[in-house]
DNA sequence: AGGTGGCTTGCACCCGGTTGCAAAAAAACG
DNA sequence: CGTTTTTTTGCAACCGGGTGCAAGCCACCT
């Protein structure tokens, strides 16, 4: 059986507090009773049961970490991240797959009963009712990959998407594309809704313009393919602004197949620079979404959460750049 | 607060016990009982917290998952699989990110502190150590993606990686190949050790056979872009084994670029087939490794592991099979 | 020596549950 | 209807550990 408290109390021949509190920091305890103490818990191999523990001081150091997206080759990155990030600071995750389940109460009772210390919904594509549920059931929640719900009081770590369409629209303004189109992931998606919007919106200024939009059913290589192909049946725009890099690249291999040249005969942008967008046989010009830098300050975030439940709802949008490659006509 | 079994039994007027019995199933509890039981405990809100319950069932339901590959995206629908099937039997899946971690004994430290029922070392990478770390401190252990080491006694779901160097092998001299070489993942790696061995094996019966190998330092696209890079300035075979199907994406990106054709100038065969190798732009022919069936497998095994800790090691192979695609000239 | 104050220590109770046991209640039996 | 058997129920102890409190210890001071 594992070693608990009392043997070691016992071989100390020590009352159980003192072996306690020579694992608590802060705890007071003699120079000499603790030497005595970690000399007994060594010789049996003792550690202090977390869970055990958690009862009385009511914190688990577990994590929730909340997802829905595991076909997007760049959640592996987030995951990398995450995981590293919190075990850095002493906290675990406790990964739920939220792929096809529709009830957030569901997981909000699952991750209760578990104690979890805080929770991070990492996703761009799940509503913000899944993070409203954890909220309301005081247990303290951050969305990353969110979307800037102004009216709703929840702690958001996430890009301007708005913005992120305002960008791509602007590029391709600069380089004199008279014909565009918006080529998006799941139109239900609220990242969806947003680049669109902030697509539409800024090329509205210009009449002269063309502008059409077209949805891909998921964010991925294929439905990016079969969606471009539809597009070339009928009659494409210059240039596409694609919700996200894998459809970006299912967009472009339905292009080459069609025998049509890229930027020549016809320009993409991207959104994310996902690693393989760098890579040389693809060569996407994209747009940089910093998800090393927003998954550092979501563990910061939650971390202070944890430290005060009640702080006060932030809102953190970091910006995105454009990253010159190969896939737009030159400016 | 949090409501707990004192709160429900109050506002039942029964006791403590009877609650915790009309939540524990295989209890004897009356009708009458269960039902005023369950309406005060829904009345309020009430359910069962895991982690106080495990301290005295001895079983948490958590689920170690350690993994090391955060780039491969292979990985990606690993966890995604594992995360569901552990989810549809009721565990739940603790991540521990072993990226830069050396020492075994940190990780298995960590993970009794936190009282999992069991261990999932994931990775066709780590070394045995670590899953023989947790088997010796008496925590269920499987290793998924693991190698078949006669001679210790663990747990394995895998792929014979010796046999899918054969079959590589073989590919290439039912094609003519006479100059053939292989391109592995870091030296080091076990997985990367067995394919070598396999291929060459195999080839060595055949003496007018020319081969050759070459290893990236990584499994990554641009570990095998540079280490093809590398070989077309010597004197490069006509087709490679690829140790993995990002190490041949890459290495194809490097080839490209040299001008050369595929399968024209040079064959590739990758291992493991990954979503993007079935991409219209990459087509690569590979060996399939079945992840889905695997996962499958490591789970239910791990079921019957908690069920029967003592349950004999089980070493369970699956067989792969090569997906021909368009990088390799036709039979 | 006696008094005083600051650390240490152990006791006992608590965290939120489970469970063996025996008493109480209900059901089955003659 | 009383008796025996089976179920239900509550008590109390326990899982592994944390912590307020008061007693014990020691050093220091006058």
């Amino acid at each position: 059986m594992n070693v608990t408290l009392k043997d070691v109390a016992a071989r100390a021949g020590v009352s159980r507090s003192a072996v306690s509190r020579t694992f608590t920091d802060g705890a007071s305890v003699s120079r000499k009773m603790r030497r005595k103490v970690e000399k007994a818990a060594s010789d049996l191999g003792y550690s202090p049961n977390f869970l055990a523990r958690s009862l009385t001081t009511r914190r688990t150091k577990l994590i929730g970490l909340v997802a829905d997206n595991y076909h997007n080759p760049v959640f592996l990155k987030v995951f990398d991240l995450f995981t590293r990030g919190l075990q850095d600071r002493d906290l675990r995750p406790l990964l739920v797959n939220l792929s096809d389940e529709t009830d957030p109460l569901k997981s909000v009772q699952m991750l209760k009963q578990y104690s979890v210390d805080g929770v991070v919904v990492a996703s761009s594509t799940l509503s913000t009712d899944f993070a409203h549920a954890f909220r309301d059931a005081g247990v303290p929640v951050l969305h990353a990959f969110g979307r800037n719900v102004g009216t709703t009081q929840l702690h958001v770590v996430g890009i301007d998407n708005v913005e992120c369409g305002r960008m791509a629209a602007r590029e391709f303004l600069a380089r004199g594309y008279t014909n565009v189109g918006f080529l998006g992931g799941p139109p239900m998606a609220t990242s969806t809704k947003d680049r669109a919007s902030g697509f539409l919106n800024e090329l509205s200024d210009h009449p002269k313009i063309s502008v059409s939009n077209a949805y891909a059913d998921a964010y991925s290589f294929n439905a990016g393919r079969e969606t471009m192909r539809k597009i070339l049946n009928t009659s494409p725009a210059q240039a596409y602004f694609c919700g996200d890099d894998v459809i970006a690249i299912g967009a472009m291999s339905a292009i080459r197949d069609a025998g049509l040249s890229i930027p020549g005969d016809m320009g993409l942008i991207g959104l994310n620079d996902m690693e393989m967008a760098g890579w040389a046989n693809i060569n996407l010009t994209t747009i940089h979404q910093p998800i090393r830098e927003m998954v550092e300050s979501s563990i910061e975030l939650m971390v202070s959460i944890l430290d005060d439940p009640d702080r006060y709802p932030e809102v953190r949008m970091f910006p995105c750049t454009v990253v010159e490659r190969g896939t737009l006509k030159p400016r």
